[in-house]
DNA sequence: ACTTTGAATGAACGATTGTTCATTATGGCG
DNA sequence: CGCCATAATGAACAATCGTTCATTCAAAGT
């Protein structure tokens, strides 16, 4: 509370990580906005509301900062997803709850997040430079999902099962609707996207999920 | 075979419109090895070993230019998976089938497409104009599945599956697997991207799909 | 064979790009 | 309070951007 963010006392180092901090995001909001594409760094300052040299000053360069952008974000989604699942039980069906749940939480599925996160992907090919941080989101999640469907397989038991293709369709359909809600962002529903999950996950292992 | 691709007589008006094609697929290669942000007349150009003046002939610029790469991409797509579709017999386990294989097919999955697919995915919040052309994949596939999968719920009956939330289920996976593919193109194999879908599908259901 | 027509060319344009750096401003310390 | 260190500024830079248009070229029509 006694150093808010309109605070007007900080150190003199604490500034600089808050303008460090002002581009990032002046950046997601500008890609947001106009597009990867359409991105200069002129428009960044204007969104920052900061002078010309800053982008070169706290990082050496436009390209450094976009990469620190991508970072960023996936750094938030990393920590996002390992809190959710930390809070989880020891429960392979609560540890799955959990991840759909945190996956569609406000906090990392938003227009602005996702908007980054796509046109980041979109450069993947180009730019691999970008892959690791990408790609945090399927390393992570494909090796918790398959732990997930594998506990389950054995509880089950569901010998019609593979856990390892069922861990991937858990995968690709969080995937697909989070492509969803980067299109169609006003019509999309959290609510309406975690029940087809659950509903998948019903199909699978309808044991466990019989409530969802 | 009398006027072969190379052959050099043709008529003006067809030498205008291969030259309109070339600017076409010199762009996605463009797009493909450069990013959509680092995509410059110049680039373009380059890869289509044309003149300077070209594009703004054809096109009227290079965002008109851009909006005819997306159509054209989505009318290709949308083509293709209508004439899957019309060759698919009547039962629907059968066109749901037909469907995933046109899915996974070379001819609309592969480097270059998902480049460009993805690429205009990233500018579809900043760039209204490429909507129409993004969404193609998700009206038409949307409709097809939902009527398959209530078909397949009359058929079976599967009483514990809503026909609505497993065509969205299998529309967001399929929308994922692609995101793998762009991904991880190298390393994906588009027998297991079937497979995954074929699992889901026998998961909801089984007596359709007990072969797959 | 000559003319007509419009496709193709590429030099040149002003605008904007990302980056540099001499200059200014200011928090922290002796 | 004055000095220093360094954060911040923004004018200026060459390079590249997308676009224009006078000119060239060649196919089609007479």
């Amino acid at each position: 509370m006694a150093e808010g963010s309109a605070a007007p006392r900080k150190s003199r180092e604490a500034a600089k990580e808050r303008h460090r901090m002002a581009l990032i995001e002046a950046t997601a909001d500008a890609i947001l906005e106009h597009g990867l594409a359409n991105v200069s760094v002129s428009r960044i300052l204007e969104h920052a509301g900061l002078s010309r040299g800053m982008i070169n000053l706290h990082f050496q360069s436009k390209n450094k900062l976009l990469l620190e952008v991508v970072r960023h974000f996936s750094d938030e989604y990393v920590a996002h997803l390992q809190r959710a699942m930390d809070a989880a039980g020891p429960r392979p069906e609560d540890r799955l709850r959990a991840i759909v749940a945190a996956d569609f939480d406000a906090a990392v599925l938003n227009r602005r997040m996702m908007a980054v996160w796509i046109a980041f992907r979109g450069e993947a090919q180009s730019s691999p430079d970008y892959m690791p941080f990408i790609d945090s989101r399927d390393a992570r999640l494909q090796a918790a999902f398959t732990g997930i469907c594998a506990e389950l397989c054995r509880d089950g038991p569901y010998p019609g099962v593979d856990p390892r293709l069922a861990a991937l369709a858990f995968m690709a359909l969080l995937e697909g609707l989070w492509n969803d809600f980067h299109l169609y962002s006003e019509r999309f529903s959290r609510e309406e996207a975690r029940s087809v999950v659950m509903h998948m996950a019903r199909a699978f292992f309808p044991r466990h999920f019989a409530a969802d």
